[in-house]
DNA sequence: ATTTGTGCAAATCGTTTGCATCTGA
DNA sequence: TCAGATGCAAACGATTTGCACAAAT
């Protein structure tokens, strides 16, 4: 995605396409599918020689979120995951390494899920398959 | 359950049956499977003439985890829940009002799952199945 | 007697916010 | 020009930890 792109994305979110807000996206969508934490964004952002603070790119991330360009990932624990990929999908999720990634398959439907109580309506299913290092 | 049941158990688990670990537990698991914060915990445990500190119950619920007793909950944002149904079973939550409930049914299943990559197994497998009030 | 648990307050850590200063349209 | 964005530091809220005291074996 080049950052025309990228800016006019941003627009149609009702987001001013500034210098912080372009060179994020561009880190974000720039490489495929991510799983990125507010932490790791901002390393990488400095790395890339875009000085940005640490409080802008938390912002940024709530603002992509809200704007739909972003998907929040729950895991337990402390820090929360970000995913660049917003459509229908779950994850695999490796403990040890804190590692988070796509579940490579559109086939995996659910089976069984009972009526919703009376009043209520499903959202959106999030699943997490937990994967450990093999043992046998 | 009563108590004696409950030393028990926790001796099992290699706790030693303390007061506040006795009272903590009598509340956990004394009505039906719960879901719980330790904040929550804190409150009701108080409420029972249980003076117990916060510390305490955020010790003790993370000791009952590692013995087995209880489960963590994924739930984005920042608090923790602590489900004293450890058995495999899934859950709705209601994102208005915070509150998370089991899905009444082991006939879920979940079809088209694909192999994991190598070296690794599937762990325990997370569902989260996300209610709103049904809007029409 | 020894080991383990508890309470309190202080320390952590991720995340948010207030406010003065910039910047994009 | 001027609403909106950024940076910094301070504020926050959930959770953890250090340490002196108390309780369990």
């Amino acid at each position: 995605m080049n950052s025309e792109t990228v800016a006019t994305r941003l627009r149609g979110a009702g987001l001013r396409p500034t210098r912080q807000r372009l060179a994020l996206a561009e880190i974000l969508f720039g490489a495929g599918d991510r799983h990125i934490t507010a932490e790791q964004l901002h390393a990488e952002a400095v790395a890339a020689r875009v000085p940005v603070s640490l409080a802008t790119v938390y912002n940024t991330l709530n603002q992509f979120t809200g704007a739909g360009l972003l998907r929040e990932v729950a895991i337990e624990g402390d820090r929360t995951y970000f995913d660049t990929n917003t459509s229908n999908h779950y994850h695999y999720y490796v403990e040890r390494e804190g590692r988070l990634f796509d579940i490579a398959s559109d086939e995996l439907t659910i089976k069984g899920l009972p009526e919703p109580p009376p009043g209520m309506e499903v959202g959106r299913i999030d699943i997490i398959v937990r994967l450990k290092a093999r043992q046998s």
